[in-house]
DNA sequence: TCATTATTGACCACTTTGGTCGGTTGTGCT
DNA sequence: AGCACAACCGACCAAAGTGGTCAATAATGA
């Protein structure tokens, strides 16, 4: 498989692999277009169809890349992180804008793939995806401890509202920021900005 | 404008505008299809044609058509709701099951316009929009009651916060009843958990 | 120098696009 | 019944775009 595509150099790889990305999150799979990638790459169309053999091909090389890069450099990184959910929370921000840095349309192609429809990928997708679905919620939201809520609401709730609250700032955040260049994004400042919120989630939801 | 669209009977009316706004939803304006809409629609080229000079007006008409109903039926109820951050959203609850089951793609598709990059209708749409968005986020929440919230964390943190958290259980019940039709939904049960979510908030975000 | 590999982009057959238009059907009035 | 007029149909159009191919060129390393 693939063997053409890795050997090419990292800088020119990791571009075909986010013009495709964006292109495929911005669409879907059925709609995207391949010539649209190739004009983003700066690459011919040829040099694409050389790198994988179709655009299915293609499109389940990016899953698995990205599955690849999700699992070691996110999931991987919260498990030992002990069974405080703000402190998983915290240190899954951190890697995410790490990850965000090199490859900015990964999360949004992430996130069209669980709503992706198209017949012709469902198969394989599915049952990958599915896996990495249960993986990632083990290591996010997997051996809680739930002692550290306080105890006159039900933990499932405070579980699910920290959640949601977190994953909308986080989706806040990426809109904002989705302009600007990677690297001119103010890091410093975006985590102090997020720790305040965690602040007030921890005195309104933790025992004191 | 319209005339030929307006004088149609209101069941057939309610198909078609259902139709064109959730391949809006769906594609985004320039990847829509009008073909997908007549089809779904069960009407044929000629009458869409006959009621829309162009897709472009049908799709105007749709914005205008959404934010009608969406100021009407929506933030208008909320405006005189007292000041208490999570009645409005209670009540904002109830009205968007009650929009839902005439209109299910609408919310689909305001969101959709929100990241709608077509240069098309970018000027029109971007004016309207605007508006919309500034009347919507004064009825729910301009002339905020900040003194019912727990004075020890600051007020536009608490507020954030429950406005996500709340948002994202919206999406979610969306994604969940997004099979069913819209009569089948238990309408009785999905308040009751929703208020358990809202009494969790009440405790932990307000004074007691 | 030359053999081999990487890369190009014009090209292919095919589908889909927004929109048109001559013709048919339905409706209400006299 | 006969008529006028609007509603409606769907085959059709040129244009654009689709995933994919391939002969030709450029780059590479021995």
């Amino acid at each position: 498989m693939y063997e053409n595509f890795i050997g090419l150099k990292e800088e020119k790889r990791d571009i075909i692999i986010n013009s495709a990305l964006m292109e495929f999150a911005k669409k879907g799979y059925d709609l995207a277009s391949t010539n649209e990638m190739v004009k983003a790459a700066g690459i011919s169309k040829g040099a694409l169809f050389h790198y994988f053999a179709s655009k299915k091909a293609l499109f389940l090389f990016l899953c698995e890349y990205v599955f690849g890069v999700v699992s070691r450099e996110f999931y991987e990184q919260i498990g030992h992180c002990g069974g405080d959910l703000l402190a998983r929370y915290r240190r899954a921000a951190m890697l995410k804008g790490a990850v965000y840095q090199r490859y900015p349309p990964m999360f949004e192609f992430i996130k069209r793939l669980t709503v992706e429809k198209s017949s012709e990928i469902a198969a394989e997708l599915k049952e990958q995806l599915e896996k990495m679905t249960d993986y990632g919620y083990q290591c996010l939201l997997g051996n809680l401890d739930t002692s550290l809520f306080r105890q006159d609401v039900p933990a499932d709730k405070i579980r699910d509202l920290t959640i949601w609250a977190l994953e909308n700032y986080g989706n806040r955040s990426l809109k904002l920021t989705g302009d600007q260049r990677a690297e001119d994004i103010d890091m410093e400042a975006l985590s102090f900005d997020f720790d305040q919120y965690l602040d007030v989630l921890r005195k309104c939801f933790y025992k004191q």
